[in-house]
DNA sequence: CCCCAGGGCCCGT
DNA sequence: ACGGGCCATGGG
């Protein structure tokens, strides 16, 4: 797989770790969509990309930002590397060929928190909705729709914006959490730190959780050695792995210590192999 | 009416 | 450290 990037324009050739479905899909991202053409798009931060099939395995992607989405999207991280170690694991071969063409993009921290906050005990569809209706309310307005608004942007929402864009419970934990992070130098010391030191520290916000912060970790800052346990992945654990444990935690040890700095992408291949299809809508 | 969704909080033991 | 009740909200 190979790129080129021409003005407004990355070409994407031999794609064979990349899928707009298996990479917008795959529960990690919430502002996503396909077009009728079946073209797909995705909006991160104040950016926007369009992907389209020009012939099998090749790819167009617009955007007024290519460098973002070359970071994005992780093309610069070689793939066939990280899958011949995973497939080494007889166990993941037919997950893994299922789930080709997800990749773990690196998506801006800030909006990683927000979305996973609002993700906790939710399901893809109504967690898009929430997600869209906050960007609707307090992103800035571009060409393409709104951008995904800053903490800044976010520091005047209450509780009842959040009620009502349908986050229910989760309103008070955003409220709280949006606070900290604009009114301390959280987000500059969590960076700095380890993987466990970090996920310490996550942990003291409202609304995150083991689960949570390990997204965060994964997503928002390229930890791999995590392993975010949901329902789907439990459900993984028991069918797959004949797991008798039921405390998550000790489930995410168990992952982190069979498949190391490799965990965070052995993850998203799971839970895509599992969770199957998103209904988009 | 039930159960479920990329779970977390808060309280007891 | 661990378990259990509770929590908004929409869909199946």
């Amino acid at each position: 797989m190979r790129y080129e990037i021409e003005n407004n324009k990355i070409m994407l050739y031999d794609a064979d770790t990349f899928t707009p479905e298996g990479a917008l899909a795959s529960g990690q991202v919430f502002r996503f969509g396909q077009t009728e053409k079946g073209t797909w798009w995705v909006i991160s931060g104040g950016n926007r990309a369009e992907i389209e099939e020009i012939t099998p395995k090749n790819y167009i992607i617009s955007t007024t930002n290519p460098n973002f989405f070359v970071k994005y999207f992780d093309f610069d991280t070689n793939y066939d590397i990280i899958l011949s170690r995973l497939n080494e694991h007889e166990i993941l071969r037919s997950a893994l060929k299922y789930s080709r063409g997800v990749r773990l993009l690196r998506q801006p921290l800030d909006e990683v928190i927000i979305n996973f906050i609002v993700s906790a005990n939710n399901n893809i569809p109504r967690i898009r909705n929430s997600v869209n209706k906050i960007a609707e309310k307090f992103g800035k307005k571009m060409p393409w729709g709104y951008s995904f608004p800053t903490l800044k942007d976010l520091s005047n929402a209450t509780i009842e914006d959040f009620q009502e864009f349908g986050c229910g419970y989760r309103s008070g934990y955003l409220v709280d959490t949006i606070k900290i992070l604009n009114e301390t130098d959280f987000l500059e010391r969590v960076q700095k730190m380890d993987t466990k030191q970090a996920r310490r520290e996550l942990l003291t916000l409202k609304g995150v959780g083991p689960k949570v912060a390990d997204c965060i970790l994964l997503f928002g800052m390229n930890r791999f050695d995590v392993f975010p346990v949901d329902t789907w992945i439990y459900k993984v654990y028991r069918e797959e792995f004949s797991g008798k444990a039921t405390n998550r935690e000790q489930i995410a040890d168990f992952f982190v210590n069979l498949f190391g700095m490799d965990s965070g992408y052995c993850q998203q291949y799971l839970f895509y192999y599992k969770r199957k299809h998103i209904t988009l809508r």
